[in-house]
DNA sequence: TGTATGGTTAGCAATATGGCTAAGCATGAT
DNA sequence: ATCATGCTTAGCCATATTGCTAACCATACA
């Protein structure tokens, strides 16, 4: 288990910020332009630049430039460590609730109020 | 579908810190006082109790004061709507992977260089 | 009552983030 | 060669984030 994995950071940041979720929604659709990205979202290239940027750091979307129109396209495996990540905890998680221990302690606690 | 959904931001940036993701994986072993939450992590309490925030924010966890001790428990159902997210993505992006037809165009752009 | 303990609030500093404009560079079309 | 197009870079601004200290409640305990 990965105590402090730099890449769940980048992961979760790059996907917490709607814009960039939104193209990545675009993306899915198939390989795009910079400026395909960017219009829908009403925001300025050099500010899609940057969260192209982030995306692409974060693993998600790879771009390679094609005489001067830069295409983006998804990279789907960049999903895989969050979903084991979100597998683990879920396993955890659950197992935690089988044992029961801490909603009866709760159970107590009010009880004894 | 959520075009703009406030809640994926809140929960993807709770989880973007490892600070944050070191609490939950704590707290995953059974509810805890703000201190012992502290504790690991070599943190200032202020600085523990601005992390339960955002965390709390999110629904990642809730929080009840007994005492003067505040008590934090995990919202194990609050990942639910990421792991929805996730796999519409993964059902989107693979299905795209299926039509192939992206693939095939930088095949061919390749081939006209 | 007094004192230690656990948490909270206020406020500061450094850095990161997300947006912009203006100006530049490279390529495709005329 | 010129010009339009598509992207890129540099740099600014406002706000958010992440850490801290210092001071302040509020509850338990002696």
């Amino acid at each position: 288990m990965a105590k402090h994995d730099p890449n769940l950071d980048l992961l979760f940041h790059a996907l917490s910020d709607p814009t960039r979720r939104m193209m990545l929604a675009r993306l899915a659709e198939g390989s795009a332009a910079v400026s395909e990205l960017a219009g829908p979202t009403g925001l300025r290239l050099p500010t899609i630049l940057r969260h192209l940027s982030v995306l692409e750091e974060a693993g998600l979307i790879a771009t390679q430039k094609d005489g001067r129109v830069r295409s983006c396209a998804l990279q789907p495996q960049a999903l895989a460590p969050m979903r084991d990540w979100l597998e683990e905890q879920r396993r955890v998680w659950e197992a935690r609730l089988d044992r029961l221990d801490d909603y009866v302690m709760n159970l107590m606690k009010e009880r004894n109020k």
